[in-house]
DNA sequence: ATGCCCTAGCTCCTAGGA
């Protein structure tokens, strides 16, 4: 079983490229993240005839958040209880049971500066999903997933340590390395989730964001901020797991590189 | 080489990204 996580940076300007990956990296699962694209333009016709079905929660211009699935789709939920908005609810949220697996493609708020209204949502955001992702972990809502093997893929917007910005200097007055967005990552492992820390392919450091601006992708100066946060049974079947770097090379790329983890759930004889 | 910002829309500027 191959899942996989990336944010595309609109799913219609990327498509081409999107398809061309999906044929070529084959994952049975793949949560997207900033699609920008309204559910009832979401190109599920392309990626049909490459065998996905998809479920997508969209706010048309921003976020935009989807699961594609070869292998089931089934109790989709959109959002999460208690998600807070900005005043809204945006579309940062979706989960789906896939081949016995519960999966979720998050796309956590930016946070834009640490003294911005945004920031504290951000973290109101970090800790309505620890609260909803703690009933599902102990399996309190089994009609939508819980207690199966659970991954949550996306864009969390932190990097979880100093190792994960190329520099960390320039990030002292910044989001995503703050002592509270860590805290909320750490809150998320302490429900009992795992870091599954990708391959970086090159160098030493597993990043999978470039900033488009001054070459940053071609000086490797990235961050890692796209994670896979997985249960006890699902982290301990992971077999391999990679950044594939090569997706942001070239015309027309995402900022974002694509997350790939290959795990040995379910068991052959489910599927 | 991977090569020096990009996306969507209330589109010819603006807001958001991180």
């Amino acid at each position: 079983m191959r899942v996989a996580t990336w944010n595309v940076n609109s799913v219609k300007t990327r498509l081409p490229r999107l398809l061309d990956w999906l044929a070529g990296t084959a994952p049975d699962v793949v949560c997207l993240q900033e699609t920008k694209c309204p559910d009832g333009a979401f190109p599920v016709a392309e990626v049909g005839e490459l065998g996905y079905t998809v479920a997508s929660h969209s706010d048309g211009r921003w976020n935009g958040v989807a699961i594609l699935s070869r292998v089931g789709l089934s109790d989709v939920t959109v959002g999460f209880p208690g998600q807070p908005g900005f005043p809204e609810p945006e579309a940062r949220a979706i989960s789906a049971t896939c081949a016995g697996l519960r999966i979720w493609s998050v796309y956590v708020p930016n946070g834009r500066s640490p003294d911005d209204p945004h920031y504290t949502y951000k973290l109101a955001w970090f800790a309505a999903l620890r609260d909803a992702l703690a009933v599902e972990l102990a399996g309190g809502q089994p009609a939508t997933g819980g207690g199966l093997p659970l991954a949550v893929c996306g864009d969390f917007n932190v990097a979880p340590t100093d190792a994960d910005v190329w520099d960390p200097a320039v990030f002292t007055y910044s989001t995503h390395v703050t002592p509270a967005e860590r805290a909320a990552l750490a809150a998320l492992r302490d429900l009992g989730l795992t870091d599954v820390v990708p391959t970086p392919m090159k160098g030493p450091h597993p990043f999978t964001y470039w900033d488009y601006r001054a070459g940053m992708f071609h000086q490797n100066k990235g961050m890692r901020i796209d994670l896979v946060y997985a249960s006890a049974p699902f982290a301990g079947a992971v077999r391999a797991a990679y950044v594939d770097r090569e997706a942001r090379k070239g015309k027309g790329p995402s900022d974002h590189a694509p997350i790939v983890v290959d795990v040995d759930l379910p068991p052959t004889a489910a599927e």
